[in-house]
DNA sequence: CGCTAGTGTCACACGGTTGTCACAAAACCT
DNA sequence: AGGTTTTGTGACAACCGTGTGACACTAGCG
């Protein structure tokens, strides 16, 4: 499947480059004017890569990118900077901010597909979507399914990326706040305990599998996930 | 040990009011009314996190943390910027000053609590991850697990912490004193015989597995771990 | 409009952990 | 040996962290 890149510009121009030779290359292209239109593409399409310029009209490209790395949902989204001069300063900048790459501006459409093909290529096993299978638990993220010996498992939405985390992530103990910080994203501000509640509906959710025991309480510092 | 925040505002009300929830949230609130006083505050008691608002009397909180990131001994303090008016120009302004993270008044406690404890977790410094290996016990911090020739061992927080220490500093007489500072830590106060009753617990831990005898007693200086 | 599923928060119960003590045992000294 | 100092050990109360059920609130949907 073609893999999805947007392409944030707010230049007419150079939006239509960018989109010509991102189709050219054999990706989809979407496209956004600004931060908001970003993050309605980013909901709705989940790209595999993002464009983005660095000097945009409301926010500035750095800001976004912040954000982008700051929410849990889109952290792993990788970015590529544009900016129209080469100045070390903003390299430094777009980089810290979380940028995978960086082009400048005048740039080859030779370079700019040989750096998103890079970066592609550097994230390529896309681990959010792929099936994870640990301590006889079967989980789909596309399908957003969980079984356990060809049996289904009904959870909700939290429970989902918690258990999913948790299966990514095991034989580790997570504090709490690691926890909310992963699953539910660092712009989200709730309590603590409220990790301890999901817990319960997820063991809940998996006695009756006899899968009890694979969340273990680590007292005094979090959870932990464990095959056995 | 609890984390020392700075707050810098003029305004007593609102100084007032983030002291109190820097302290409902455990932390230590130091204050601060202008440029002047954060520098001696800062001098004086090394914050961990600095509450700042944009709006100062004579220096602008901008100016502020710009000197604050030149100067090496304070330019790894994390700073929080508030600001009266959600204006993005400034939201960008404070970003590119050095400001790790930014709030705008009004803002819910909540929130605020959420912000100072993502970045102090951001700039906690990495503790000790790796596993240990000595005396034929394996201990794996991350997984908060000590386990003998594949077996678990069960220890709570203080025993787990002590046999760490043990562990990471083998061969070596340790005082109860230091054992506190070590294990406990400097702030809290408790009997140097705690630490006979918590060596006892974890010798008992042990001994099950057949290792006996590797915390050993050096009568009138302390204790040693020793892998023989 | 009511219904439902999902979520975050709270109050309370419970059990584990912890620090301290009193006393037993051991080591050291004269 | 007797006396003194230091450490081991069992018990216990207080406290803290976690489990758990209930409830209010929201968004989505019929």
């Amino acid at each position: 499947m073609k893999a999805k890149v947007l392409i944030v510009e707010d230049e007419p121009a150079i939006q239509e480059l960018l989109a010509f030779n991102v189709m050219q290359a054999g990706f989809h292209a979407l496209r956004a004017d600004d931060a908001d239109g970003a993050w309605q593409q980013i909901r709705a399409a989940k790209p595999d890569l993002i464009l983005l310029d660095w000097m945009l009209p409301n926010t500035s490209g750095i800001v976004l990118a912040k954000q982008l790395r700051a929410d849990a949902a889109t952290k792993d989204i990788p970015i590529i900077m544009l900016t129209a001069r080469g100045e070390e300063r903003d390299k430094i900048q777009g980089l810290e901010s979380g940028a995978d790459d960086y082009i400048t501006k005048p740039f080859s459409p030779r370079e700019l597909m040989a750096r998103i093909r890079a970066v592609l290529r550097r994230h390529a096993p896309q681990l959010q979507d792929e099936a994870v299978s640990a301590g006889g638990l079967e989980l789909l993220p596309a399908a957003h399914r969980v079984s356990a010996g060809g049996k289904n498992i009904e959870l909700g939405p939290t429970e989902f990326r918690l258990l999913h985390f948790f299966m990514t992530h095991a034989e580790r103990v997570y504090s709490r706040v690691q926890l909310l910080d992963q699953v539910w994203g660092t712009q989200v501000f709730v309590e603590e305990r409220t990790v301890d509640v999901h817990i319960r509906r997820l063991r809940a959710a998996l006695e009756p599998l006899d899968k009890d025991g694979l969340i273990q309480t680590v007292r005094g510092s979090g959870y932990r996930f464990s095959a056995n």
